[in-house]
DNA sequence: TAGGTATTTAGGTAAATATCTAAATAATCT
DNA sequence: AGATTATTTAGATATTTACCTAAATACCTA
């Protein structure tokens, strides 16, 4: 929960995962699609993985990243829960 | 949204508002349930305050604070659609 | 194997955050 | 009015975060 919560609490991170919603992704794509270096946009690739909010598979030398929604539930129930 | 995902990034926080979803109570009172300073917890209360997730009202000394669900719906709505 | 492209790791910096103690403010009570 | 209680504000510190540049790693192609 606290990792999810994390990696959601930061624009850029939640870009990124509204931009994977549509279709994977190379990191580099991801990169292209903000003024923010590649270093930088590695970095929060790496916390979303870290949240399991998206999965990495090594294509020749691209990096394909695609979003998990499953982990959102955990969020979902908690907010749900807190509402009614 | 900014402000509700920073609020929500932090589990004393989310404690706080768990806390309140059962009843309203006083500042004091929501203290006294973490092991942290009460300057700390009034902080964190501002935080929330900021978001709109918490409601306060003065009564005599004591500040009685309420949990205000509305702005989750944001959140909620943002998390549904990613599903989706 | 050498050179090029894609991505990540390492190291550094500035800003934000969570916490504390001490002091200030506000309300109550004797 | 003076003392007590409740809460917030101010100021300080240690940690975390987001970003950068430079270097390392991994893969591909000629």
């Amino acid at each position: 929960m606290n990792k999810i919560f994390k990696a959601l609490n930061d624009p850029t991170r939640r870009d990124i995962l509204q931009l994977l919603k549509e279709k994977d992704l190379t990191a580099g794509e991801i990169a292209d699609a903000f003024n923010i270096t590649k270093p930088s946009i590695s970095h929060h690739l790496d916390i979303l993985h870290q949240a399991d909010l998206v999965t990495s598979e090594k294509r020749g030398q691209f990096v394909i990243y695609s979003l998990t929604t499953t982990v959102l539930d955990d969020i979902l129930n908690w907010l749900v829960t807190l509402k009614d």
